[in-house]
DNA sequence: TAGATTGTTAATCGATTAACAATC
DNA sequence: TAGATTGTTAATCGATTAACAATC
């Protein structure tokens, strides 16, 4: 058994914060006791439906593509990247951590093909938005979007931007206001 | 000449917004005209301190560490990964796009020395708070992670992370929804 | 002057927190 | 029963938006 006060000491969260965000989906603990931890993993994992596997397209295998593929913490929520798209000739056949790289001539086939519903953006900002649209046509409605622009999408597909070079300035701007 | 309307239509902001946040650091437009692009540039770069550089140290040269040191976009904001360390001796010494892999050995004096207030962790999980505790003692302020954890710093260093497999957790959990 | 557009004040909305009843 | 801790209702806070006065 497990608090809230014990969970969020772990979290940059209230344990008040933690049980009302909670409570939106059911009640999971008892009262004066505490949350079963076994069970309270059970009921998260439904939530964020970590219980299936989701495939995810990842288009654009430069440096920033072949991190992600080699990266580790996808399997933690049960995500994979089956399929990986490129126009460089040089890079299309490859295969990198396990994942062959296609044309990504094909990128709005295959997705629609194996109903692929979430797509990575890794390609250059001046490619972004155009395979934006394909993957949309293809049927995505979730993007993690790596390149540095706002992505032009119809109001039922969801974007989340990773912008690096924002997010260390705002850092610095934060920082610059600790002398003053 | 632009307006605030012309300008956040290429911005998921509404023009209200745009004008009410500028407000909190002066008037940069003219009533009935709208904003001289020239200007409105120059003050957003004051802002954001975009007008003079800062270096930035990155712990962890592995695949992501290696893809950011090759990321273009840091540059548009006066950016520069300009010191990087890794503990691995196969890296060290080793130039990747132009800067020397260092031994993490010396991380914090390397800090110390040159002033650095931004640092980027692109450890692996295990190593990331004990290396944000070191550049932390160097001096750093602000702190970009990567590592899938939350870190514990005291409460005048800035964190921002970057959590990759939560960004897509989140849009699955959107994408579900849809269907619903 | 009329039309355009900014910057601001007041109203609304949503999210966080305080207080507390429920209950183990 | 007393102590602990949850889940919820009500109060507070901050951010967004509506309305509008200022002014080019």
């Amino acid at each position: 058994m497990i608090s809230s006060d014990k969970i969020t000491q772990f979290l940059n969260v209230t344990p008040v914060q933690f049980r009302k965000d909670l409570s939106c989906f059911g009640e999971f603990g008892k009262r004066g006791v505490g949350y079963e931890v076994r069970k309270l993993i059970g009921e998260l994992e439904i939530i964020l439906g970590v219980d299936n596997a989701w495939d995810i397209a990842l288009a654009g295998a430069g440096s920033l593509g072949r991190a992600l593929l080699r990266f580790e913490g996808f399997s933690r929520f049960n995500l994979r990247i089956t399929y990986a798209f490129d126009t460089n000739p040089k890079v299309i056949g490859k295969v990198f951590s396990g994942v062959e790289i296609r044309d990504a001539r094909y990128l709005r086939k295959t997705i629609e093909k194996h109903r692929i519903k979430i797509a990575i953006i890794a390609t250059p900002p001046e490619a972004a938005q155009c395979t934006a649209e394909q993957v949309i046509k293809g049927g995505v409605k979730g993007i993690l979007n790596f390149a540095p622009l706002v992505l032009r999408v119809p109001s039922d597909v969801y974007v989340s931007n990773v912008d690096m070079a924002c997010e260390l300035e705002s850092l610095i701007f934060f920082v610059k206001q600790i002398g003053s």
